[in-house]
DNA sequence: GCTGAATGTAACCTTGTGGATACGTACCCA
DNA sequence: TGGGTACGTATCCACAAGGTTACATTCAGC
């Protein structure tokens, strides 16, 4: 948990994620999608793999990384126990205010 | 949503969320609730109120903490983008793992 | 086996972070 | 108005983090 949203903490990180939610990449892909060169790409695909958001592949020379979603889970559970809060706000009146904010008519 | 991701991967800042999750609190109140000294938990609280993840009302020289849970809906909105991923997740089977996980019905 | 490609690791540097101690400030009360 | 209380801020320090360049490693193909 505590690893997990370490790793979320970083912005690069999260960019990678996204790409992986898309599609697998290969580190060197991953790379060029990010403004910062390779070294500093490979430690953070460390970081993500330490926390269990990815997977790795072998592939010839190519490492291929793929999302593991389900690391996730234990931050959605933290969250849940805050939902029930921010939905039941002010009651109707706040829930008006998200429904505007999140789909405006 | 950067900041609020950033405070969140602090564990004595989750802790105070935790707290503030059940009722306000003041600054000390916090402080002795944490392992760490009074100046320290103060600015573990001007992140989280530069967040937006708490409040502030002063009550003589007593400031009083109060959550603010709506500051987690764009966190929950990020996550969102990744949930369908694992609730897909090799279909049925993982939907039984999660619901028993989650010890619902 | 050698070469180029893809990638991780090591060493290094600068900046950010979190802890502590010391100090400043605002408030209530006598 | 002087003192105690409850905070926040400033400063310092040790260490973690993230970036870079240079090097090591592994693999495919000739």
């Amino acid at each position: 948990m505590d690893a997990v949203l370490h790793a979320l903490a970083d912005e690069s990180r999260r960019t990678v994620l996204d790409i992986l939610r898309d599609r697998p990449a290969s580190a060197g892909e991953l790379a060029e999608a990010l403004p910062i060169a390779r070294p500093g790409v490979s430690r953070h695909l460390r970081v993500l793999r330490e926390a269990g958001l990815v997977d790795v592949r072998q592939d010839a020379q190519r490492r291929i990384y793929t999302l593991r979603p389900e690391a996730l889970v234990e931050v959605d559970e933290w969250l849940g126990e805050y939902r029930r809060l921010w939905e039941n706000r002010l009651g109707a009146l706040q829930t008006e205010i998200a429904r505007g904010k999140k789909a405006r008519r």
